[in-house]
DNA sequence: GATGAATGAGACTTCATTCAT
DNA sequence: GATGAATGAAGTCTCATTCAT
């Protein structure tokens, strides 16, 4: 195959093609806007490319090539759209972590706050939901370990469960303090990285387990 | 290549002092030994240095280059010793673990029962030690997710965690089910990942006040 | 990175020539094509080299280094221009046969139909010609025994030898049946892997006496 | 794996057992023959090996570490019994030739002279059976283009086969010239070159249809 | 005699990134 | 603005062969 036959695919049409299609009333001023439209779809499609491949192969496997070719767009185009591959997974990083919380806040959301064991229930479901997307999440936290830039975002992650966590205990009638918020968010960190790691067979039973005792430990005076 | 210099600095020396070493006995017996047990060195020389790459820049600096260089070995001495790169990862990763486990185990022995504050000071300090080499233990734990044989390792990490939290709390004066075990497991699980990762300035409280509710919930009924 | 000196001479210089020879019309369309060409070129230059080393040293020899080497270009484009050296020696394959098979078409068009004896002197110089270039070619030809793509073009050239010999036997007034066409291919393709390989003194002789008696064949009923 | 494993299966148990086993007798004679005789045991293992590997993989395929896991004898064994690997590719060569010889020789044994047609469908088999051997074959067969070392044996193979057209033509009733002999094996090297490489359909077909002209060759004036 | 240890050379391939156009 | 071309660096791994024991 040519080294870039996937590539030409994808773009060389567009380029060829536009000049004829233009409309005849000649708005010069929608050009413009369309090459940015053109732009920022591209950019997503990257993102979105990183996103993918980094959950199903990690972080080594977010390289430039399989982000473009992912993303149906020429190689250099992920040097232009981001400063470096960096940049790209910090984005990405980012991107994950909003729609994790998303995702989470929206199946909390759709759960009564009264019988406990329903909000138990959930949480095994949230822990135990599409393990390809934690790993690429928590591959990405770790790194965060060793750069800073990472980092602030792991922190929003953090943040956002804090936040999550306080909610829902609100919601059940708990008035939690926040060292009792952030008690219970590292508890599920403990079970989230677990149970994406290990992959046994009684992991439901475990998540009850640990949810019971840490219930256990809100309600202690 | 470059590394041929650097390796016979290191291994030359070995060769030429030993016969100034052998016993005037003359024994030829004892030489086959000679060489079993350079190899047996190299080969422990190499893992260390694996692991040390792996401490300071993750998972990816573990090179066959950068290994037999930090080894003071030729670069296909590497391959010699350890049949693909995953092999020698797994194997740092077992000798990662193995002594992290005993660190843990003295640390926690030198340690007395008794006054629970001392425990958690003590835990305080197992969890904040040697950032790095955490660092690497997680990535290589979390990149169990995606790797069967390393997950085997990563089992005995945690059943390791579990046999010494279950120790201490056993000395303790509790008497802990297992599902406390686990839970307690779990939450040092969470507390230790979130600690390493994000190097927040209140580490050392966060750990306490975690460690406080983690009792509570032990205390329970 | 040795042959980051050669590559130099040999590429440099084109680009360095070019804007002398660009018309002073000042096209600027024509640039784009310019950079087309010399990556057309190089490819060329690549399959070339590929080709000879493998007339010379045969199927091992074809290696990316040496490829790169020998067409002064770095390491790096071997992979560039070519997926892998499978796809490498597929096309270099090819190459050999449909250049071989031209070879041959034109040195029979230059000889006179009717003495049957000026028909067979051509032959055994065809069958003599250039031993390297045939070892090269039938080296491939034997190694798509393996090779399902190159097996392909195996068949290309086994066709290709029997429309020629369709040819040369209609124009000498036989009308051949395609079995006996392909009988006549059979005998060629003998005496050509016998030749190249065994290298005989006595050669010619073997190859006229084959010949006789194949013609024979044609004539019985 | 560690890289020797499999070789000290083989090998150390013979070493460290024998001075115990040894019959009390102490015939010290005995003990050079039986070594001898392990050597020899393992040169022909080793050549077995290469034989195998050979046939399934190629020329490529037949390297020290193959042949020596294969043979189940220690690396260095490979370099021990055989100066070099091209060595060791000509003597499998050898034993390829004389093994194809004999069992074609056999084959044809077994068929009655008479009706030409039984010959015919005793060729077809020939010609047809065990690809993969006749592919390592010819594949050393072509090697020998390069090598004069192989050469030698390439001519054997070819004498040999006009040995045994000989005699099958004069079992016949042909009393065939050495020109008709070499025509033959001629013949049936392309035939073989062609069917082992190609594998088309309708192979049986093809060898009959050349067979039948071929003899028509030898009946004609 | 036999072999584990060892290694320089080199195999193929991928990568991030730059640059001229 | 976008991108094909390009490449130095490095990746993992295999190989034939030597050598000390």
């Amino acid at each position: 195959m040519e080294p870039s036959a996937a590539e030409d695919d994808a773009t060389v049409p567009e380029q060829d093609h536009r000049p004829a299609e233009r409309p005849p009333t000649g708005h010069r001023r929608t050009e413009p806007r369309r090459r940015q439209e053109r732009a920022i779809l591209r950019r997503e499609r990257l993102l979105e490319a990183a996103v993918e491949l980094l959950e199903e192969g990690g972080f080594t496997a977010v390289t430039h090539r399989a982000v473009a070719r992912r993303a149906g767009v020429p190689l250099a185009a992920t040097s232009y759209y981001f400063t470096c591959r960096a940049a790209l997974l910090a984005e990405a990083f980012t991107l994950l972590v909003e729609r994790e919380l998303a995702a989470i806040r929206a199946h909390l959301e759709a759960v009564p706050a009264d019988p406990p064991d329903a909000l138990a229930e959930a949480l095994v479901q949230i822990l135990n939901h599409d393990r390809q997307r934690r790993l690429g999440l928590w591959e990405l936290y770790l790194q965060a370990g060793r750069d800073p830039d990472l980092q602030r975002i792991a922190r929003a992650w953090t943040d956002g469960c804090d936040e999550i966590v306080s909610w829902v205990l609100h919601r059940s009638g708990h008035h939690a303090r926040p060292s009792q918020v952030r008690f219970v968010t590292t508890v599920l960190s403990g079970l989230w990285v677990e149970g994406i790691v290990e992959d046994r067979l009684d992991a439901r039973r475990r998540i009850r387990e640990v949810l019971t005792h840490t219930l256990a430990a809100l309600r202690a005076p």
